[in-house]
DNA sequence: CCGGTTTTCCAAAGCGCTTTGAACTCGACC
DNA sequence: GGTCGAGTTCAAAGCGCTTTGGAAAACCGG
C-alpha cells in the first residue's frame, strides 16, 4: 500500500492525504479522521526511503563503529547505546552504525555525509589527536561529542564528565586520609579521559607537596586481566615500607582484576591497601555488593547516552543553535574500601 | 555534487555516468576511467536514499533494540555487535537500530517492514512464547533468529549454539569427577537457551540416576550480584555434608559473583567447590586469568555475530534460499576449577 | 559496400513521498 | 452583486537515483 493507493482509495489527493498524515494544519478535520482511519486499517506506513529523499532528512543519527580484528568494542557502550536508544525512542530517530575499521573511519564519515543517510552523528572515545571534529565540521555534518579533545578551543558540542575533578577528589580523599604513596591504574592514554584523570590525580598530590615521579601510574586498556596483571606487579614481592597504600582504577573491570590480587596476596581492603574505582555505572556490575563495597567516583553512562542524544537531535533541528561542552559533575561515593593509610613501618 | 551535475560536468548522461559507477558491463573502457576519476576527484557519493528509492533496496540490517526503564542490554550484546560489525562491513551494509520498549515491539517491526528501511532484520534473545517469528514472516521481512524458539518446527533461518550439549557436557564431567549434588546458576528460563541449559544438565544427572530434584536450580538475570546472592543462599551457613560441590554457571558475570561468594566464605575451588561457567569470550573478562583458572563451557559470541551477519546477507539476496538452523558445537575447556569431589563426611 | 551484430550511449519513465502554487467553495462584508 | 479572505483541496514539480527501451555508432564477414 502506498500513498497513491491510499488516496485513490479515499477519493482523495495525494496531497491532502501526506498532508492529513502529517498534522498540518491545512485540512478539515473530517478529512483527517477519515484519512487517518483508512490508514490504520491498510497498515499503511509512509516509505521511509521516499520520504527521506523528498524531505532531505533521514530521521536517524549515525555512529562509526570501530571494529577490526584487535579492536574490542568497550562493555559500557552498551550502556551507553540503551541510554541513547531511549531518547532516541521518544524523539523517534532511529540509530545507524557503520562498522569502519580505524584506517578507514575518515572515509565513512565522508561517505554518511555524502550519502545523507543520518542527519547527524556522535563521536566518541576522543582521543588527543583527534581529527575527527575537522573532518565533521568540513563536512557539515551535524554533530555532537561523548568525551572532548584535549584543546579547549572547543566551539563545538559536547556532553563530558569532569573527569579532572573526579579523580582530584578521589586522590584528594586518600590523601587525607594520609595515603602517600598512590598508584594509579589507567585506561590508555591517547584518550583524552585517561589524560585528564591523570591530571586531577596529580593536581591533588601536587596540594599536597608530592612531586608527579611519587605517583605509581600505569595505562593500558581497561580490562580485568590487566588490573591484575598491574596490581600484581605493584604488590607482589613489594616491601610493605614502599609499595603504595592506596590504588585508584579506571574502570570497574580493571578493579575486578585488581581486588583479585589483593586477595591473593592477602592484602586486605582497606586494612592494607585503599581502592577507588571509577564506576560507569553498569548493571552487571555493582560496586556495593563486592566483598568490600567498592569506593567510587560515579557517573551514569546511561544517562549520558540520553542526553548526547537528546542534544544531538536538538543540533539537528535547529534547536540548539550554538552548541556548547557540557561538563559533569562525578560524585565520589564513599563506601568501604577507603581508609585510613597503614602506619608506617 | 550528485548525478546531474556530475554527468553534465562530463558531458555524458546520467545513464552512463550511473551505470560506470556501479560496474555495469555496458560502458566502454575509457569512458568508466573517466568517470571514475571525475567522481573520485570532486567527492562524488551516491545520495544514498535516492539509490534506496531507486532500487527498494536499503543497504542495511534492522535490529530492534529492547529499551526501557528496567531493561537491561546484554553486556554481550557489544561483542556480538563487534562480531556484526566486522562483516558488515565487508559486504557494506549498515546496521539500523530500532529502539523499542517491549510492549512496542510489534509496532516497531511492523513500521521497519512498512517503511522498508531496512533489507531484513535478526531476532536475538529468543523466548520460550517467541512472537516475533510468525510477525516478521507475516510481514514478509527477511530475518535469521540467533537462538531459536523452543518449537522445533523451525523453518526459519538461526544461529546457535548447542546449549543443551553444553551443560550436558558440563554437567557430565562433574558427574564422573564423583559430585552428586549440583548446582546451577542458570539465566532467566523465560528464554530458550536457559532451557536448553538446563534440559542437558538433567539429561546427564539422569544418566548417572539422579533425579531433577537433587538439582539446586536458580534461574535469574546473568548479573555478577546474583551470582553471589545465589552462592552466598547456597553455601552459607550449609551443612557441607549436604551442600552442593559443584555450581554450574551461565554467565561469567553470574561467576564472578559465585567466586567472590566462595572466596568469602573461605572454600576454595575445586577442592571443596567445582564451578564450571558459560565463557561468551569476553575480552574484558577471561576465564584463565582467574586466580583460580576456570572450567568453561565457551563459544565466541563475536564470530555468531559476524555468521548472522554473513547468512541474513545471503537470505536477504537470495544467496540462501532455504534457510536453515545451525547448531554450533561448545568447547568445554578444563581449568582448575574443577576437580574430584571432596570425600563425603 | 551492405545487412547484421555488437558496443556504446541516451531520453525518459519510474521509485513514493513532500511541497509549491493555484484553484475552488463559501460565507461575510461593503 | 461583487469582492475578499479563510478554509479546503488538487495538479504537478521536484528529491536523486536506477533502469527500460531504444537509437546511434562501430565493427564484421561476405
Amino acid at each position: 500500500m502506498n500513498l497513491k493507493q491510499l488516496s485513490e482509495l479515499l477519493h482523495l489527493s495525494q496531497t491532502t492525504v501526506s498532508r492529513a498524515l502529517n498534522g498540518y494544519p491545512e485540512v478539515s478535520a473530517e478529512t483527517r479522521r477519515r484519512v487517518l482511519e483508512a490508514a490504520q486499517r491498510h497498515g499503511y506506513k509512509a516509505n521511509s526511503n521516499a520520504r527521506k529523499l523528498a524531505t532531505g532528512r533521514a530521521g536517524a543519527i549515525g555512529y562509526v563503529l570501530p571494529v577490526g580484528r584487535n579492536v574490542d568494542l568497550d562493555p559500557h557502550f552498551v550502556e551507553f547505546l540503551a541510554g541513547l536508544g531511549e531518547h532516541a525512542l521518544m524523539r523517534e530517530v532511529d540509530l545507524s552504525l557503520t562498522p569502519a575499521p580505524r584506517e578507514r573511519e575518515q572515509e565513512a564519515y565522508r561517505r554518511i555525509a555524502a550519502s545523507r543517510s543520518v542527519d547527524g552523528v556522535y563521536l566518541s572515545s576522543m582521543r588527543n589527536d583527534e581529527q575527527r571534529i575537522a573532518l565533521v565540521r568540513e563536512l557539515g555534518l551535524p554533530f555532537i561529542a561523548h568525551g572532548r579533545a584535549l584543546d579547549p578551543a572547543a566551539g563545538y558540542g559536547f556532553v563530558d564528565i569532569d573527569n579532572e575533578g573526579a579523580f582530584f577528589d578521589a586522590a584528594q580523599l586518600l590523601l587525607q586520609l594520609g595515603h602517600r604513596r598512590l598508584a594509579f591504574v589507567n585506561g590508555d592514554t591517547d584518550f583524552t579521559f585517561a589524560v585528564h584523570r591523570l591530571d586531577g590525580v596529580k593536581r591533588a598530590m601536587a596540594g599536597h607537596g608530592l612531586p608527579d615521579a611519587a605517583l605509581r601510574h600505569h595505562a593500558a586498556a581497561m580490562t580485568e586481566g590487566n588490573g591484575y596483571r598491574l596490581a600484581m606487579a605493584l604488590f607482589r614481592d613489594a616491601d610493605p615500607a614502599t609499595r603504595p597504600t592506596a590504588v585508584l582504577s579506571a574502570s570497574m573491570f580493571t578493579t575486578l582484576g585488581i581486588v583479585r590480587a589483593l586477595d591473593q596476596l592477602g592484602l586486605k581492603m582497606p586494612r592494607d591497601v585503599s581502592v577507588i574505582s571509577h564506576d560507569d555505572v553498569f548493571p552487571f556490575l555493582k560496586p556495593d555488593s563486592f566483598t568490600v563495597p567498592l569506593t567510587t567516583t560515579r557517573s551514569s553512562i546511561r544517562a549520558a547516552g540520553a542526553r548526547i542524544c537528546e542534544r544531538l537531535v536538538n543540533i539537528i533541528t535547529g534547536e540548539e543553535k550554538a552548541p556548547l561542552g557540557e561538563i559533569w559533575p562525578v560524585e565520589l561515593v564513599v563506601r568501604a574500601s577507603t581508609g585510613p593509610a597503614p602506619r608506617a613501618g
